[in-house]
DNA sequence: ATGTGGTATTTTGTATACAGTATTATTTTT
DNA sequence: AAAAATAATACTGTATACAAAATACCACAT
C-alpha cells in the first residue's frame, strides 16, 4: 500500500476511465507502484476519489497495454518486466521501427521534417543540460513525430505502447556512460536519411539504433543486476 | 436491432467478460454486426442476458483490439474497416510476419515442425474438398503454430490481433479464383525453408506469402467495390 | 512446533440504480 | 411551411449494492 495516487479532477470531457487510466499508467511507468505489487480496486478508487467502475474499466485498458497482469478471482499486479520481456519488445520493436522509418522517408512532409529537426536540436540540449526529464520527454517528441509521420496510425499506436511498456527500465540505460551522446548521434543520421528521403538509409538508421538501445539497455541491466534480483524477487512474493 | 447475439451460459471458469467479448467478437468477424452498425449496450445485455458491466468491460477490450470505435457521450460503432485499414494492417503484418517467420526458423523444436508439416496437408485437404470454413480453421491454426514457434508472446499476440481484424474481409481474397492454390504453394515453401532453418530464406517466404494475400485482397476488394460501396455508406449513416 | 480445519474478512465479479447528456420529436413562432 | 426552441426519450457514464470466491487468521489437534 505504498502509493499514494493524487485525487482525480474532472476537468476534460475525456471519460473518467481514461483520466484514471492515463493516472495508473503514469504511476506505474513512474515506479509509485513496484513491479509485482498488488493493485487494489477499492482503495485506488479511495485515493483518486472516484468509484470502482471507472478504476476497474481503466485496469483492463492497463491489461490490454501489458502493464498489469489480471489473475481471475485474485487481483491485478503490476507487471514484472523481465530480461526476456525486453528481448521480446526489442525484437517487435527493431522490425517497426526499421518499417516506421522506411514509411517516413517516403511520406514525411516537409513541416514535419523540420520539426523532427528542431526536436533533434532539444534533445540536444536537454543532453548538454543534463536534464534527464527533460531529455525524456523530447526524446518520445521526436520519435513520435517520426511515427506520425510513417502515415500509419495503427503503427504508431503498437510501437507507442511497447515503448511505454519498457519505460520503467530505459532510464537504466540512458543513465548508461556516454550512452546519450551515441543516441544523439544516432537521431542526427537518422533524419539526415529520412531527409535525403533514402529509405534504405533510413531503415539502417533505425535499425542501428534500436539495436544499439537493446545492448546498452541489457548491458546496464546485468551490470546492476546483484541489488535488483533481491527486490525483486522479494516484490513478487509480497 | 439486426443481430441476435446467443445466451451467454457459465460453463467456464473464464470471467463473464471474457466470454461476452468474445461472443461480441465472433459475431462481428460473422458479420451478425454489420460496420458501422451501432452497438448498445442495454440491448446487447439483453440479449445474452447478462448485465451491463460485463458487456461495458468486454466492449473496452474490443476498442483495443480495433473491432469497434467508441465516442464519448455517444455509443459504440461497428469498425468500419477501409481501404486504407488495411493497407495500414498488411505493412505492419508483412514486418511481423517476416520477423516471425525468421525467428520461427531458429527456434522451432522438432515437434512443432511436424506439426506444422500436418497442418499444411490438413489445409491442402480443405483446399481440395473446397470447405471454407476448414480452410480458415486450418489456415488459422497453420500460422499460429508458426507464431508460437517464434518464441515471442507478445509478437504473437499482436500479430493474432491485426489478423483477426481484417477477418472479415479476408473470405473475400480467399474466394478469389487462384488463390487458395497460391497460397498452399506459398505456404508449402515457408515450411520447407523452416525447415531447412534457412531465416533468410524463411523471411523472403513469409514476405512474399503476405505481399500476394494483400495484392489479391485489395484487386477483389475494388472488384466488388461497386455495391459494396453502397452498403458501406448506409451502414455508416443507419 | 507444526499441520489441519473452520471461520472471518477482504476482494473481486456482477447487477442495478441514478444522473447527465445527446438525440429525436413536438410545438411554437416567424 | 420552415426554422428554431423546447420537451421527451433513450442511452451512456458513474456510483453503489450484493453475491461469491479467495485469503488470512486463529484455534485445535497431532
Amino acid at each position: 500500500m505504498s502509493g499514494h495516487l493524487e485525487q482525480i479532477r474532472l476537468d476534460s470531457y475525456k471519460p473518467l476511465r481514461e483520466l484514471v487510466c492515463e493516472h495508473i499508467r503514469e504511476a506505474i511507468i513512474n515506479g509509485v507502484f513496484a513491479p509485482g505489487e498488488r493493485l487494489m480496486e477499492i482503495q485506488m478508487a479511495d485515493e483518486m476519489g472516484v468509484s470502482r467502475t471507472p478504476v476497474r474499466e481503466a485496469i483492463r485498458k492497463l491489461e490490454m497495454e501489458g502493464f498489469v497482469v489480471m489473475i481471475p478471482r485474485r487481483g491485478t499486479y503490476v507487471s514484472n518486466m523481465s530480461i526476456r520481456d525486453i528481448n521480446d519488445v526489442y525484437e517487435i520493436r527493431i522490425s517497426l521501427d526499421t518499417l516506421a522509418a522506411g514509411l517516413a522517408a517516403e511520406r514525411i512532409s516537409d513541416e514535419e521534417l523540420e520539426e523532427l529537426q528542431r526536436l533533434l536540436v532539444k534533445v540536444g540540449n536537454a543532453i548538454e543540460e543534463n536534464d534527464m526529464a527533460k531529455v525524456v520527454e523530447a526524446d518520445i517528441e521526436f520519435h513520435d513525430v517520426l511515427y506520425k509521420a510513417s502515415r500509419n496510425e495503427r503503427l504508431r499506436n503498437i510501437i507507442n505502447n511497447l515503448r511505454e511498456q519498457i519505460t520503467v527500465i530505459r532510464g537504466v540505460s540512458m543513465r548508461y556512460p556516454g550512452r546519450l551522446k551515441d543516441t544523439q548521434e544516432e537521431h542526427r543520421r537518422l533524419v539526415e536519411s529520412i531527409a535525403a528521403r533514402n529509405v534504405e538509409k533510413s531503415q539502417e538508421a533505425a535499425r542501428i539504433h534500436l539495436e544499439n538501445a537493446e545492448r546498452t539497455l541489457m548491458i546496464a541491466m546485468s551490470e546492476r543486476k546483484g541489488g535488483e534480483e533481491l527486490r525483486n524477487s522479494l516484490g513478487a512474493k509480497k
